[in-house]
DNA sequence: CTGCTTGCAAATAGTTTGCACGTTC
DNA sequence: GAACGTGCAAACTATTTGCAAGCAG
């Protein structure tokens, strides 16, 4: 067994890719960092050691990494996408008061797949979208606090 | 009983807000157009009729609706969001490959909603939220035909 | 008349693209 | 060394905002 960096490096070479110093770096912060992180995010990183590495090419990484499956992408509702390694399938519950991200296992949401896909033809896309509503915390105090949204 | 745009109309009074002619016009819109729209494509209707009314307009209109609870609107996953009368809370499913929207009943949601508030203490938010996937023509040309995404 | 609304123009946020140069295999 | 990648700057899309003028109540 390698490294999760080292097995991604190889997916990207099982696919005729270059393992360049922006596709290696992407992939680090990915791995490292926490599990939902937006392109900014990534090149805010990303620069601390590799200042020439652009913003575009990270967008431009993140849309090959996805297109041979190594990440994922959701929208949180705001605009905003924030990418994750394809692994570990799971949806995502957003709360559209503070954005907090509660992440679920796809389990939970078999049962809805399954009357989808018998009562309208339609085939969930694992891990791409975000759920939102509100948190515990921001349930309980309402609207009194913080900003919606 | 009156027209829906009235009842609106008055939804608006009650609240201490002018009913002025963009507030009309955006309501009309909603009314009569496909259940779907961006603010976007009520601008272009709007602009036949009423040509001086600005997209900004439309969207600090689109707003103070939502606001209000009369509009609510989804992000559709692409950035773009579209708005539809609050009136029948439903669900999206968005196509990822053709963009089809189909409505579901909210109660479709009522057992998964029910979990993630018991599990996660998680509050669904209603009618707010896409749900990505492949509809039933594209899920079955697969990937041979159009664009994902 | 008085404040809520709007038009306009300019600013944002997030993401994409054209092009010439650089790097990986 | 050829094809794939990248840096940079500029374009784009969707949306927001400041401000002065306009209109509803």
């Amino acid at each position: 067994m390698n490294t999760p960096l080292e097995d991604k490096i190889r997916e990207l070479k099982h696919q005729g890719l270059k393992a360049t110093v922006a596709r290696r770096a992407v992939l680090e912060v990915l791995i490292e960092g926490p599990s939902h992180q937006s392109a900014d995010d990534i090149a805010t990183k990303i620069s601390q050691r590799y200042p020439e590495i652009h913003l575009s090419t990270i967008y431009r990484t993140l849309d090959t990494l996805e297109n041979i499956g190594s990440i994922d992408h959701v929208h949180l509702g705001h605009g905003r996408a924030v990418y994750h390694l394809g692994d570990d399938p799971h949806q995502h519950l957003v709360c559209d008061r503070c954005g907090s991200v509660i992440e679920v296992p796809n389990e939970i949401f078999a049962s809805l797949s399954k009357t989808l896909a018998n009562d309208y033809g339609f085939h969930l896309r694992r891990s791409h979208f975000a759920v939102l509503g509100r948190c515990q915390a921001c349930e309980a105090t309402d609207g009194s606090t913080a900003q919606p949204r």
